[in-house]
This record gives structure tokens, C-alpha cells and sequence, in this order.
DNA sequence: TCAAAAGTGTTCTTATTACACCCATGG
DNA sequence: CCATGGGTGTAATAAGAACACTTTTGA
């Protein structure tokens, strides 16, 4: 028996001291964002099976045993809405002992951003429906999904104001309302729109279209798009993405009682 | 037969046919991070057994049937250190297919502040030895972990500028220079001694203990701690804790060039 | 008396905030 | 001609950055 051999019987016998823990599986749950009508929302699927048949829940599957953790959460991503490269990124992970009736089962959170427009929906199996859900209007899930919801958005609230992916969930080419709409429904706050104008167009990252709305009963806004290699350039040397949530100063209404004025 | 037992033995079918995915197991791994001698540190062990017997790794340990991931993190911390509630938190998964010999094996990172002075070695069957490296000076280590070590000390660093956790790597009492080498040593940056100062004291979250140090050949610094209960109130109330990198703006030295002034 | 680190203020520059009116279009 | 949202600038304030000398102690 040569040291390689030895080696790896001693491998294997070690491997089996460990038998009790190979018990347990893992899945990938998405939280799948999309902005529309003014308002952010969420990809929900009403189950078509046990666990929790017929609730609402995140879009999410089991790992497959030769499969990467980002892989699955695309995969899931694709069956449901058919596209690819999509921003996707993983959150965190939820794992308490009985979060799922089938056993240790702990999920491996993500969070996604898909410009709703492009969105076609997908027949998939897991899935009697799949609707689109306003964030503000989502009640009860299945299993843990509410605590993952919950950590995805904060999740995305913390990312918009540090990197410039608000873009994904927009149409490539967008007015400046609408990207101000978009910031003030994830930070869930107001914004003043010439200080977010001057902030927005002072960093050079988006491209003036020379085009304009068409059909529109108001005066028709301009199109920009974001310019995803200036951003490269800039990051690379040393700029950072940066915006604040609409903190107005904390003024005084007429009974005295602290607001913020708007 | 009931509802609720047709339902159960539908569940119990239904379980069935996932066998297949629960043959796999997950480890946690702390990266657990000190601070010596105005240095960040970081505690390895070195394997005692297969794999990677002999090489240094993170600590961590499979997470047991029935142990949530916090608690498994907290054990694997307490097992090496003997320190119960510390600071640790989640950053995320690793799950590459093929990231241990074992079969599928996925691992959560932790990252826990620890003040160093208050550590004291445990017995630990799974550690030959343990020890404190510098971060600057770690090379090859078992698994993935030189990745994860490195999610961890990016998610640190973001960390320390937007809550007030460096103060989980000092004494209880400290002073203003300790701090600001503290706050040097994360960031991996020089910052300016009066700004730094003028900042941390307008936060107003640390308590002047009117005292200084002693058997110093200098001229002693107060000693401070921060005040845990003030930080709470002030973010009730909508305070955010925030910190900057030190960055200078680049000047040119004789050649031209462009570096950072001191 | 020397070495070593502590401590301290001001000026300049940049970023943030608050705020109100005219413009272009479709109906 | 009206309703709707688009588009624009300035002044006041706050925050950040640059920068150098005196103080206190132990050896």
C-alpha cells in the first residue's frame, strides 16, 4: 500500500465517523424584484404541492447534488421567468432546526432584479401561479418566507444607496422621474427632485438619449440610459456610488409634534 | 382516515421523493477577528485530521441535526475561546460543488470580534494548535477558506464604517490613538488624527472616564469607553453611524506622479 | 534634556439642503 | 385653455479635508 493509498483509505474512514451529518439537504429560495406602475414588487408562486399547498410563497427549489448554490438560484430564476444574466446575489442563509416538515432542510437566500417588462412568464411545474405581488401588500408565506422577504428588501435598500443597480429593474431606456420614483419606492421615502436630478447627473453615469417620451398628455421627459463601462472605469479608479435616503430635517407642525416637512 | 392523516401520509409520500437531496451535510466557519499590538488578527487552527490534516483552516465544525447555524457558529466560537455572547454574524454561503473531499458539504461564514486580551485558549480536539496571525500574513488554507477569510474581512471593513462594532475588538477602556490605529488597520488606510477625533467625539457615543493611562514614556492618553446604551437611543431617534475611508486626495510628488499625501 | 505620543483650532473646499416657477404636450 | 408632469438655479448650511505646534510623561 503506497502513501496515496493509504492516505485516502484513511479518507474514506474518517468520511464515515461523519455519516450523521450527511443528512440534510439545502434549497435556494429568490426573491425576485420588479418595478411597475410606480411600485416595487415581488415574483410570488402559489404552490401546487405539500408543504403549505396553496400558499404563497418565494420562488425556490432544492439544490441538486452536482449543482453550485449560484447555479441553482439561476436555474430557478430561468424556469420561472425565462431569463438569464440577471442580477442575481446571495443574501443570507435561513436555518432553523424545523423550518421545513420534511427534515434539515436550510435555504440559501437571493435576491434578484428583472426589468418586469421583459418579464414572460414560464409554465413550471412547482407553480399553479406566478404573480407579481406590490411589496406593501404581501401577507402570509410559506415556511420562513416572510423573514426572507424581510432580509432581501433590506438587503436592497442598503444596495441602491451604494451601487448602481437600481438600473435592473428599470427599461434600458428611462426618464429621470421614473428612476427618482424607483429610488423613493425601495427607500420608502420622498425626494427632492432637483437635489436628486443634480446628484444623479453630476456622477456621469448616465447617457442623454436625445430622445424623448412620445405620447405622453405633459411635456414629453428625456430618455437616458445607464452607462454601465463608465461606471466600470469610475469604480476602478476610486469613485463610489453613493445616495442618501431622503432625510428631510424634522420640522415643527402646528401642534408642535415633530414631522418632516415635504 | 381524517384529514389530517391523509394529509400526513401525503406529506410523508411527498418526502419520498426527495430523497435524493438529503445526503448532504454543512460545517460552519468563523473567521474570528482580534486585535494585537496595533494589528488585525485573525485565530487559525491547524488541522488535526483528514482533510487537509496538518494545514491551517478556519475554525469550524459540522452543524448537528438538531443546532441551528447561529448556535453552531457560537459553539465552534465558545469551543476554541471559552468566549460566550461575542460578536459574530453571518455573512454567507459558500457551496462550490466540489469544495470538500467529504461529498457535498456547503458551509456558512461567520465573522466574531473578539477582544483579544480576554481570550484564553481552550482544549479543542479538532485543533492541534491555535493561534493568531496577522491578516497580512496569511498564505494557503485548507478548503476554501482563504475566500471566505476574505467575504469576512470585506465585510468587516464595510461593517466598521456604518455601526459602531470596532469597539468588540478593544479593552473596555481605550483610547482615542487605539481607536484610530483600530480603525487604520481595517480600513488599510491612514487617517488624519484631529479629524478623526473631532468626528468620533461629535458622535457622541463615547464616555470620557477621566482617567489616563499608566507607565507610559510619553505623555499618558484618557482613557474612554463607548456607551452602549447612548448608541441605542441615537438610533431610535434615526442617528446613522458613519465612518469614511481616509482618503486623501491625490497630489503629485517631484516625479509627477500621482500618490497619496500624508 | 530628550524621545515619544497626546492633545488641540482654524481655514478652505465640497456636499447637502431648502425652496418656486415656467415649459411642453395631449385632450 | 386646462391639466399634467418636465425641467431648472441659487443661497444657506453642514460636513469634510488640510495642516503644525505645544504638552506631558518616563527614561
Amino acid at each position: 500500500m503506497d502513501g496515496n493509498q493509504s492516505q485516502l483509505k484513511n479518507l474514506v474512514q474518517t468520511r464515515k465517523a461523519f455519516d450523521n451529518f450527511f443528512k440534510s439537504a439545502f434549497t435556494v429560495d429568490n426573491v425576485i424584484f420588479g418595478f411597475d406602475e410606480g411600485d416595487l414588487k415581488v415574483l410570488l408562486i402559489r404552490r401546487g404541492e405539500e408543504p403549505y399547498d396553496g400558499m404563497w410563497a418565494l420562488p425556490g427549489y432544492f439544490v441538486y447534488p452536482n449543482e453550485d448554490l449560484d447555479s441553482a438560484a439561476n436555474r430557478v430564476l430561468e424556469e420561472l421567468t425565462g431569463m438569464r444574466n440577471v442580477f442575481l446575489e446571495q443574501v443570507r442563509t435561513f436555518g432553523k432546526v424545523d423550518r421545513h416538515p420534511f427534515g434539515r432542510v436550510i435555504t440559501v437566500a437571493y435576491f434578484s432584479l428583472v426589468k418586469i417588462d421583459a418579464y414572460q412568464l414560464q409554465p413550471a411545474s412547482i407553480a399553479l401561479q406566478a404573480r407579481w405581488h406590490s411589496i406593501s401588500a404581501i401577507d402570509e408565506l410559506a415556511f420562513d418566507h416572510n423573514k426572507i422577504l424581510d432580509a432581501c428588501f433590506n438587503r436592497l435598500k442598503w444596495s441602491v444607496k451604494t451601487r448602481p443597480i437600481g438600473f435592473e429593474l428599470l427599461p434600458r431606456k428611462f426618464t429621470l422621474t421614473e428612476l427618482q420614483h424607483l429610488y423613493e419606492a425601495i427607500l420608502e421615502t420622498d425626494l427632492d427632485k432637483r437635489n436628486f436630478r443634480k446628484k444623479i447627473l453630476s456622477m456621469d453615469l448616465l447617457i442623454d438619449l436625445d430622445e424623448t417620451q412620445e405620447g405622453v398628455a405633459h411635456r414629453p421627459a428625456k430618455l437616458y440610459k445607464f452607462d454601465k463601462e463608465r461606471y466600470k472605469e469610475l469604480e476602478a479608479s476610486g469613485f463610489s456610488f453613493e445616495l442618501k435616503d431622503g432625510k428631510r430635517k424634522p420640522t415643527r407642525n402646528d401642534k408642535g409634534l415633530l414631522v418632516n416637512s415635504n
